[in-house]
DNA sequence: ACTAAACTCTATCGGCTTAGTAGAGTAATA
DNA sequence: TATTACTCTACTAAGCCGATAGAGTTTAGT
């Protein structure tokens, strides 16, 4: 299960993709109600995702959030490790933070390992492989994408 | 991330698998020593899969788990459910236990739902196309070890 | 029948995470 | 200088996770 905060922190960057070009920012607050985001929970994600290079913001008034990467460079698995980490099922898979199993006898060997092993290419496939980009040109881009990866 | 517990289900049943045959009973300390796993939170894990028609008990002296099903029809997606519940990213795509989003104007439309839907697809692909059996057996399954490599 | 071994079941617990709230602070603009 | 809007830190209620405790029940063997 993905966390509600990634969901909300996707639905935000789809957000801004779509008004991304025009170089006009959108307010916390417009975002938080268009995708029925709690405003106070939203700042803290968009912040992060600031932190991360992700999105810019200016303040004051007139202020607001745009993207900074371009939405076809930001991918769902970039966003899934800033807000809620690892992707990998089991932490002797991760790449970000690999750490050894320490009930596990031999790793080489471990058969639950090689299974999520598995699992773990199959969904960095994925999620490494579709930007927000691919969401928002509709369905024949993403499934071209979906080909080549 | 699976969880802890779900890893010790998956691992018990592998040892069981490896007596399935010759039809004597494992202990469950026996299986604990073996596997590093805390006794009585594998009392717990293996009732659970008892409940569930996975393993079957003898009680008293001389007592002990063993298999019901053949290790060749468990797969992990199966021990998975009943261990950690649905393997969907999302509710809105759980196939055992649907709840809307609450928070998502129209599924349908739904870009995070549509990219995790491919996510749920592969990880049902592999964990419930991965038996017991699988992992057992030494190099038996070619498959695994190409895709871990 | 008695006893020891082993599974059964319910309860409990500390620690951690999640989802969200609160509020004081800072920057930009009109 | 007033207002608007982002920034940052702290806090909290609820729930989950991993594990432990202990009383109860069943069976084998003597």
């Amino acid at each position: 299960m993905i966390s509600q905060k990634a969901k909300y922190a996707l639905r935000a960057l789809v957000a801004l993709a779509r008004a991304h070009g025009n170089d006009d920012t959108q307010l916390i607050s417009e975002i938080a109600d268009q995708q029925r985001i709690p405003k106070k929970f939203l700042e803290q994600i968009l912040l992060d995702l600031k932190h991360h290079g992700i999105v810019v913001s200016r303040r004051g008034k007139a202020g607001g959030y745009m993207l900074l990467k371009s939405p076809d460079t930001i991918t769902f698995g970039e966003v899934m490790r800033i807000i809620d980490g690892p992707i990998a099922p089991l932490p002797c898979l991760s790449r970000m933070a690999y750490r050894r199993c320490e009930d596990c006898r031999e790793e080489k060997s471990c058969e639950v390992r090689r299974v999520f092993a598995r699992v773990a290419t199959a969904t960095r496939e994925v999620l490494d492989g579709t930007t927000i980009a691919d969401c928002i040109g509709g369905v024949a881009n993403e499934d071209a994408r979906a080909l080549t990866a």
